[in-house]
DNA sequence: GGTTCTAGATTGAACGCTCATTCTATGTTA
DNA sequence: TAACATAGAATGAGCGTTCAATCTAGAACC
């Protein structure tokens, strides 16, 4: 059967499998990191031959790219979302809450931080990261900028740029912070947290 | 010639022996990650043989954990700095524009990050970086405890220690955001998390 | 409707290589 | 000579990847 003739069942399936293996390999990527983990692991979570992972896949790093993909993908949805609410300040305020509990998720910060790791010293991998984070920097400096004009202040590009700086720094440390301390009050920090974007939101 | 027996200049040779080997795999380690660095990639950038590596190091695992650990005394000793500056608030204020460089520093990061994406996910090392982690967060607790009592400002212990967590997620999320955009203004970031230090330190 | 054909899905063994680790032999030095 | 330092080959396991062989399910034809 062709390519060209494959019915919408069979596109269907492919895709189901190629998740299958993201899945798969997500668990196992978290579990022992990039390196550590083999595609004879991956292929056994993924209920499959090795082999057959080689035909939805070129290698292993076409893997770790598609992963890392997918992991940011995610982020930008979350961001257009976040546009969404783009008319009042206090929304975003509320959606601090969210963003902290979101970052210290142990399943969550374990693979982003396993992706930015592997950028430090993968170019491949460090630019799908940076084409990623530029067009959430974007998105999120909109955001701000709609904010701040909306209570009548007058920033600069450069202003706003640096306060979505200080804003990731936050939001990703605190994945940090949460497996280096896994006690930290996470009600009192998402309560600090939210004082402190009131404060850069409002600062003259 | 038993253990008791060794001269200061054999004791001298093997732990410069060690430092070697400890050098060696920091840089392979950076640039290959904890599981894709070898052995023998160790050993050749050490100057010496791969067996003879076991002669200081039980295992792989015992490099990462010594690799670990000196990793996380550089940022004890800093800690305790921090605390001799401990009688003025504006010292502190003018340490954050070192620590935003320090934060950026690519080499610096790469290695921090690879630790903490290990420490996710192998419990040995989570232990060792948990330990660090908590020593550090004392001390700095201690600082701030001080600056603000000295202002006239009364803290309970919560408040003091998600001061801690806001400003450690702050400098550690920096890592991440250097490697995600290298791009940033660093003048600019340094002079907005000073002002946001500050804010957090004088804060009624 | 039943048979044959066919092409993609899937397997599992095999390949060559590299890994962490061990072992043996030799060098060095006090 | 005794004790450690060091090298380098040996070992066996596991790696990513390939590939020939099988399975499966629909298309084509009678």
């Amino acid at each position: 059967m062709s390519a060209e003739h494959r019915n919408p069942s069979e596109q269907h399936r492919a895709e189901a499998r190629r998740e299958q293996i993201l899945c798969a390999a997500a668990t196992c990527f978290r579990n022992h990191g990039f390196h550590g983990a083999s595609i004879a692991q991956i292929s056994k979570a993924a209920g499959m031959s090795a082999g057959h992972i080689y035909h939805y896949f070129d290698n292993k790093e076409a893997i770790i790219a598609a992963i890392v993909e997918r992991d940011l993908e995610y982020l930008l949805t979350l961001s257009a979302r976040l546009r969404a609410a783009q008319d009042t300040r206090e929304a975003m305020i509320e959606h601090v809450t969210e963003g902290v509990r979101k970052s210290l998720e142990p399943h969550e910060a374990g693979l982003k931080l396993e992706v930015v790791a592997e950028a430090a010293r993968n170019p491949q991998v460090a630019e799908i990261v940076r084409e990623a984070d530029s067009v959430c920097r974007a998105s999120l400096a909109a955001t701000l900028r709609a904010i701040r004009r909306a209570d009548g202040h007058h920033d600069d590009e450069g202003a706003i740029d640096t306060m979505v700086e200080l804003l990731a720094a936050m939001f990703e440390g605190l994945m940090i912070r949460g497996i280096r301390n896994p006690q930290l009050d996470r009600a009192a920090v998402a309560r600090r947290f939210q004082a402190t974007v009131r404060q850069l939101l409002t600062q003259p």
